[in-house]
DNA sequence: ATGATCAGTATTGTATACAGTAAAGTATTC
DNA sequence: GAATACTTTACTGTATACAATACTGATCAT
């Protein structure tokens, strides 16, 4: 499912990668301040490539910056929540248009395979299976937009929503299951306007949930350590 | 016309600036090995605080990284610009049907109010204003959203493309002129649909030049030093 | 008690030194 | 003379030391 091209990664690589880990998934609080001195030494390595990983994090959103203070995890603010979904929605309903008119017939039946025959057996509860299928297919419609930006853009916005997305999942998922099939019917027929107008609905339909979501999570990352 | 708000700005976020700009009007050649050591030393500042400014950068797509080669000014291939300038139609067309549903009457009026009274007289050629003009045009439509995401992402692929989007600028300024007139038109009307419209052709139009742009501003870049 | 002032401490911001790597140059072999 | 192995060089990647700043808590005046 995912590439198996496995680039060797960079010791700076890897560092990057855990601390953006962390803040997806809050290891930080909302709003605490990141002592870097003691997340150094923590991950084991030193503060200049740490400092440079979470220079990296705070221009991709998932930190903030303030003189002289460091480093704080940024906060969740339903309102920036809402942005975020809103931002997702607007490029993906914009990403399955263009997938429409320049994905080949070969791209969209390989896609609708692939969720076939990953789909867990309904008795089975593998939310975590769930999660990666809905992200592949979410990921592969923006690559058949043929827009690396495009692409880019998105991956950064879903993975700031990655920690909200899967509140009560397990309700949504013969929805989103449904959903996504349909979404490719409309692709194979080259209906752009009616896949818009699914995957709009497709995602407005959990934004709506998004409050509810963030005082669930609120939970979570406080009872987590 | 811009916010008087002048926040006391660090030496790091100075120093970041400095090399925005500089990677803005490519004063680094595209695919160019940045020398670290060079270009601290002639910015009077150390090779850490530059470093992290480069990472920033390089997160914002301004820059890319080699392992163990450092960073390298981003190459301009057209297919990488026609793909910035489709994300960002994308971006202002939500956006200013976002506007039309949340504006204010008085925003709206203000934004018309701004351009009557700054639009240069028809016999100077002031190119510099007219940009200005243009970028505040295209900003504050944004920020009649109410989406800070989406600001912040317009506002880094606005900067992307900034070289590239005042070639033959001249020819074009009338027309400019009557399309933001004609949207904010559309605007006061509450005409998604139309505003939309307008916004796609303001844009596209500029995109049928892009490569064109390109070829004109490789001599300007080469020219330059 | 309350608030202000001022040391002491903790932490960030910056400079610099050193280690590790890739490109360039040089010698050596066939 | 071309190809390969070796050396040198230049630069990036990382660690660490130092400087500047913000926080903490105690002392003192009101």
């Amino acid at each position: 499912m995912n590439k198996p091209v496995k680039k060797k990664q960079s010791r700076a690589e890897s560092l990057y990668l855990t601390v953006k880990n962390m803040a997806i998934v809050f290891e930080f609080k909302p709003g605490e301040r990141i002592n870097e001195i003691a997340l150094a030494r923590r991950l084991g390595a030193s503060r200049t490539p740490l400092r440079e990983a979470l220079n990296r994090l705070a221009a991709e959103g998932f930190l903030v910056t303030k003189q002289d203070r460091g480093f704080f995890c940024r906060e969740l603010k339903p309102r920036e929540m809402f942005e975020l979904y809103q931002s997702r929605t607007i490029l993906e309903v914009a990403a399955v248009r263009l997938a429409c008119e320049l994905a080949t017939e070969q791209e969209v039946v390989d896609l609708a395979d692939t969720l076939d025959h990953n789909t867990p057996a309904e008795g089975s509860l593998n939310i975590n299976e769930l999660e990666k299928l809905d992200e592949y297919f979410h990921e592969q419609i923006v690559r058949l937009s043929r827009n690396m930006e495009l692409s880019r853009t998105l991956e950064n916005i879903n993975a700031r929503i990655r920690y909200f997305r899967w509140v009560d999942m397990d309700s949504k998922r013969i929805k989103t299951q449904k959903d996504h099939r349909d979404i490719i019917k409309a692709l194979i027929m080259r209906d752009a306007d009616l896949a818009a107008t699914l995957m709009e609905e497709h995602i407005s339909r959990r934004l709506d949930q998004i409050t509810a979501a963030i005082k669930e999570s609120y939970s979570r990352i406080y009872l987590a350590s």
